[in-house]
DNA sequence: AGACAGTAGTTCGACGTCGAACTATTAGCA
DNA sequence: TGCTAATAGTTCGACGTCGAACTACTGTCT
């Protein structure tokens, strides 16, 4: 394996030599930490100037649109389905459909069988809205790992898989 | 390759079914990066529970002190490498500072020489904060990565180090 | 020397999120 | 039937961040 080194191994080996001889300090660990923070950073930029100039409907918008239509029962989640799928809590939820709704991308409607629980449902405009974007999202996505081969990708995902899984 | 499935799987099946035969929905494109982001939100949440009790020092604080320390003149640098080492804006920086500054673990001094830079270095406090916590994170990241053998974690660089040098 | 673009840092207002407190509703149990 | 605990969603205040505007200073070009 001849790659060239990346802005993370610099960093790595600066930090090595701080704690140099301390097996506290793994190398391989950090460098996969910060080349995944990285990564992530790096796709939350791209996502968010692909929303930048859109006036009144924000990348949260998209993402909590986005979970409701890829929600198990499709087309229908309630607050708490959706903050759990976007990793919010319920507050952030409540104030990110207060704008869907003000803006006529989804509906709530109380649950008649459990009055305490709302149902929400995205409108025809809001449907049209999640998929003008939705591609666009995926196009970004494939370029970003566009430096890795099918079979590479492969082998990415298993060995992520392996942490997921030792976590989740 | 036999690995069982893991929660990401299930919902790329998911999303694939919304799509089928639709080539631009590539699943192990994001798979990946769903995987990705998982892990990131685990292990900051890890951080920051490990931080949640400690009043008046946050994990903001601690990356930032954390930052001066790595970097390349060591123990010395100005509000915009700190910025740009932990991926945040100047104004950002500029009210980390002033939290570590009054909290008497940073100080700030005017550079003689280009009277418009202001030269951070931390206090003897400061770094002692720094070394009661730098130990307990590589705790955490060691444990949260330890499903990955060292082969494997090597493996896991070599392919995320494709990513990094073809998006830096 | 004087004008002007560029740079470093800060201040400001807006935004999204969080945790805690609160309201309303439902379920369990004596 | 009543009392209590649990649950769903919302409101509230605080916090950290961002982008834009601003101040101060430096370097360059004529």
């Amino acid at each position: 394996m001849t790659d060239e080194r990346d802005g993370v191994d610099l960093h790595v080996a600066r930090w090595a030599a701080f704690w140099k001889d301390d097996p506290r300090f793994e190398p391989e660990i950090e460098g996969a930490l910060v080349r995944m923070n990285d990564i992530h950073k790096w796709a939350r930029r791209a996502d968010a100037a692909a929303f930048a100039g859109n006036e009144a409907f924000t990348m949260e918008d998209y993402k909590t649109l986005h979970a409701l239509m890829v929600q198990p029962h499709p087309m229908e989640a309630t607050p708490a389905q959706l903050a759990d799928a976007t990793h919010v809590t319920r507050a952030a939820m409540t104030s990110r459909l207060d704008r869907l709704e003000s803006a006529g991308l989804v509906t709530r409607q109380v649950d008649p069988a459990d009055r305490r629980r709302v149902i929400v449902r995205p409108t025809a405009t809001g449907r049209a809205e999640w998929n003008k974007h939705i591609f666009e999202g995926m196009a970004r996505d494939r370029q970003m790992l566009s430096a890795l081969s099918p079979d590479e990708l492969v082998q990415l995902n298993a060995l992520l898989r392996k942490v997921t899984k030792s976590i989740e």
